[in-house]
DNA sequence: TAATTATTTCATCATTTCATGAAATAATAA
DNA sequence: TTATTATTTCATGAAATGATGAAATAATTA
């Protein structure tokens, strides 16, 4: 992960819908949903979530898979790994940091 | 954390400058660093470091803290453990994810 | 007080992003 | 083949974002 990646995924990231299309599919698991059913659950016109899902596709965030007429699109998790690591590394100059705060919630 | 404040910390980090300052502030630790220092350091303009300062102090990343003249911004761990949080919580509907990836890195 | 240093604010302009609706493509079913 | 379903592409216009340089503010030092 380097930082034009990085920022890549976060402006992907960083928009109400496609917020909520990435969580859905985060909890969907490794299945995903068919773009219909995403549609259908967060009540987003079609062209509208076809381009956020190119948008987040595109930064590497989702995966897709074609199942019969429907694509089936679901969260790459590995992606996300990723860019979580790469906004923590290096954190406090290696120091043990004893800054709690949400457990260590990575997948 | 909510979907809107975490679309707020998302966008203010999407942006090649806003990621340096904050990845350079990460790594500072908690004593942080002088805007002059930063300004230095990752070769930017004074009035667009302020800017993206700013941006970063608003999205709720950044604490601020005078210190004399100067003042020292420093990365808010907490919140960016909530963003992380935030981004994972409920992951595959709660079921253990065999899905590794980067080590749990949350500070 | 006057000068200097540190940082922010402001105005302007160019660029990017996003919502919307119409139309196109692709795959399956009748 | 024709119809239907699923999804994407395209064109338009409105709104948000960001770079730049000049000026303003605030705190320290001479």
């Amino acid at each position: 992960m380097n930082a034009s990646s990085t920022v890549l995924a976060l402006s992907a990231l960083a928009h109400d819908a496609r917020l909520a299309v990435f969580k859905l599919l985060v909890q969907a698991g490794p299945d995903g949903l068919a773009a219909g059913i995403i549609a259908v659950r967060l009540a987003m016109a079609p062209p509208a979530l076809s381009f956020h899902l190119k948008e987040l596709t595109h930064a590497g965030l989702l995966l897709q898979r074609p199942e019969g007429r429907k694509i089936h699109y679901s969260a790459n998790f590995s992606s996300m790994n990723d860019l979580i690591a790469y906004l923590t590394e290096n954190c406090c100059e290696g120091a043990a940091c004893e800054l709690t705060g949400a457990a260590a919630a990575c997948c």
